[in-house]
DNA sequence: AGTAGCACCTGATTGC
DNA sequence: TGCAATCAGGTGCTAC
């Protein structure tokens, strides 16, 4: 499941789940979901027998924390990847099951399963590093560490660390149009199609407006809108469309019954009844109204 | 240094 | 009915 809100509920679902449990086994099902590490054999020897301490998260990234920052366990979702948590009736993995671990917990053991239809996620076990500024390195820990592969990123849009100013200069840095900066990690972490879709339509920014354009005033109600649809989309429990995207407990969010640009192309617009665009930008598909988020909108 | 393009995959849907 | 083309919530490497 994707973006921020959704990799949120998964995190949550882990929280609930797995902390305090110790991870027995690893069977690696589909070498490739370690490709990161040096091997499937050596992604499982370095997890085996720790013990889950916290679930992390920034942006898209999540990680157990193993035997008190030892280790991080991290895992992508890509595009399709889930945990399911098992705990009395256990299935035969599923076929697009990439790995299935074994935890033991004191009310007994669980099942862990990463499914992963496209195999874009991964999973591996990594060291941490400090982050720069001091503070906590993601949602769900104090610790000022994230895993190596996280460090790259910048903080989320649901991070009290995040620093505003710093972000809307660099959005206005940009050459290329503002969807392509809101979809830049680097600057703000967690925000992806849909939800750039929704909080450019919702800030009333045409997705190709050249980001160095856009007034300050522009960038600040796009973060604040950003904010907001991102809170909003977490409380509903996330976005979803069908099976694949899903809790640990294999239940969908009802956020896309709020969305009110991304998939509605051709449909009217909620605010001035015009037919939404739909086009390809920057090889994502984009839905804007035209009228209500013009180009060259001086604020 | 910053950016565009493409590669990495599987599977559902659409169109001929 | 069959088969090819298209599209999907992402990231990261390469080549300009």
């Amino acid at each position: 499941m994707p973006e921020l809100p959704e990799v949120e509920s998964v995190r949550v679902g882990l929280e609930q789940h797995v902390l305090g449990a110790t991870i027995a086994s690893v069977d690696v099902l589909r070498d490739s979901v370690a490709r990161r590490s040096v091997s499937p054999s050596a992604f499982a020897d370095a997890i085996t027998g720790a013990s889950i301490d916290a679930a992390v998260r920034r942006g898209k990234f999540l990680w157990l924390s193993l035997d008190a920052d030892a280790v991080a366990l991290s895992a992508h979702l890509g595009m399709s990847g889930q945990f399911r948590v098992y705990r009395d009736d256990v299935p035969v993995p599923h076929s697009h099951c990439r790995a299935r671990f074994t935890l033991t917990t004191a009310n007994g053991p669980i099942t862990l399963d990463f499914l992963d239809q496209r195999t874009f996620g991964y999973l591996h076990a990594e060291s941490f590093v400090h982050t720069a500024d001091g503070l906590a390195g993601g949602l769900g820990s104090a610790s000022p560490l994230v895993p190596e592969s996280v460090a790259h990123i910048g903080r989320d849009a649901l991070d009290p660390a995040l620093v505003r100013s710093t972000v809307l200069t660099q959005w206005r840095r940009g050459i290329r149009g503002i969807k392509q900066l809101l979809l830049d990690q680097t600057i703000v972490s967690g925000i992806g199609n849909i939800y750039a879709d929704e909080a450019l339509w919702r800030a009333r920014v045409n997705p190709v407006t050249p980001a160095s354009a856009l007034t300050g005033k522009a960038t600040g109600g796009l973060l604040d809108a950003t904010q907001q649809v991102m809170g909003e989309a977490l409380a509903a429990g996330g976005t979803s469309f069908d099976a694949l995207y899903v809790n640990v407990n294999g239940e969908s969010g009802y956020f896309d019954r709020a969305l009110n640009a991304y998939g509605r192309g051709g449909e009217p617009c909620a605010r001035c009844g015009r037919p939404l665009q739909r086009a390809m930008i920057g090889g994502r598909s984009t839905h804007w109204c035209a009228k209500c988020q013009p180009v060259g909108r001086r604020s």
